[in-house]
DNA sequence: TGTACATCAGTGAACGCGCGTTCACTGATGTAC
DNA sequence: TGTACATCAGTGAACGCGCGTTCACTGATGTAC
């Protein structure tokens, strides 16, 4: 079965790497990251899987790719959560409202990518900081210090409840990504879905936050 | 080759179904989910493969024997740092206290045990409901849901703050077990790992809390 | 401007692997009479 | 108490599957002269 490759036998693909890469991340969008198979995504460029190996040194470093990808989108669909609330004046407010704005991302995009999400976060054979950038050098992981940074400086959050607070933060709303999409809690109904995700949010910000002698 | 089985040759096991799942139970505690390999489970038991088929439906069921264990095990070892702390006579530091023994029973089991950690909440075939109880019906989250109530009883805790209080509170210690374990944390030099736990711990107690005029 | 040739980017067939599962079977067990 | 026989719990060989990967190769590209 002669597989229909584009038009004119183009022998040489061109940009098989990223071709591959793409066909890798469709995959692994549809079935996560068991599904992103080599020759499947040889197959669906319309290449023998030989092909695959000019490009990548094998599987594992294809799925790393994939793995990268989806890391990318989920910062740049905390960034568009970010930008999308309007800055309010108060500064205090302002940092609790970029938080969330943060947190609100990250979980949508767990729903909205699920295999994309999985992938992100799935193991691959190299530790982590050898694949790449350490967690910390990402940029939603610097939005979020300088939020926490900003919490401090106007008095909302002592020194004691900083430190590690990005860590703790994360771990929140990652793992409410993480049982309501593949843990005991999905089939979960939407809209009490939602209602978590908010309590969440704000359960984040109560966290954070030093207690006051007067309620605001 | 013939495999060593034990001693007169006993055609009849007697025991074949939980000595399959306890061999299936040392791959997932050594390799996780991924090592819970029906053939090699019969390999080490000293039986052929298809002598499993007497005894589970195929590979699901087994692997779902496995997560059933690992589940049983983790509630163990929250039930037992449950114990070990000596109860406090104020009601609400006691509430706290009975928090923070859930959550470090959690996060210590997926580090003393990650495979089983690891299988316990891995993708199974069947809808988690239908594979056996919800998760609500386990008693460290019944646990979970007398504490709460205490805290609302004491007035540590409002109504408001209440609602789906069990899932973040889940959400926070679920996701840094994740994150450290197999997670792009993981690799984090033990004191620190035990900082962030000590902290999400109080954060924990601190996003439950409401505000209250003084500090105590 | 044309040609020789090195290099690059593909092909196609095959390998070995180990899995889950099925088939027809046989040895052991226990029950009815 | 002994024997016939149904049932139970195993065996061993084989199936098909699809994977990642390697081998020797060939068609296309581009550079030197």
């Amino acid at each position: 079965v002669t597989p229909p490759r584009s038009e004119r036998g183009a022998y040489h693909h061109g940009d098989l790497a990223n071709a591959l890469t793409k066909a890798a991340t469709d995959l692994a969008r549809t079935g996560g990251p068991e599904a992103v198979v080599l020759r499947e995504a040889a197959r669906q460029v319309g290449v023998s899987p030989t092909a695959a190996y000019r490009h990548f040194a094998g599987h594992g470093e294809l799925i790393d790719a994939v793995k990268q990808y989806a890391l990318t989108r989920l910062a740049a669909a905390m960034e568009i959560e970010l930008a999308a609330a309007p800055a309010v004046p108060d500064r205090a407010e302002d940092a609790y409202r970029r938080l969330a704005a943060l947190g609100l991302g990250y979980v949508r995009f767990a729903f909205s990518e699920p295999g994309l999400f999985r992938t992100a976060f799935c193991r691959s054979e190299k530790p982590p900081e050898a694949a790449g950038i350490t967690a910390a050098d990402t940029r939603p992981y610097q939005f979020l210090s300088e939020v926490l940074d900003d919490l401090v400086a106007v008095g909302a959050l002592d020194e004691v409840r900083r430190e590690h607070a990005e860590l703790v933060v994360w771990s929140t709303v990652h793992g409410l990504a993480v049982l309501l999409l593949e843990g005991p809690l999905r089939q979960l109904p939407e809209e009490a879905r939602e209602a978590v995700v908010a309590r969440a949010i704000a359960f984040v910000r109560d966290g954070l936050t030093v207690p006051r002698t007067m309620q605001s």
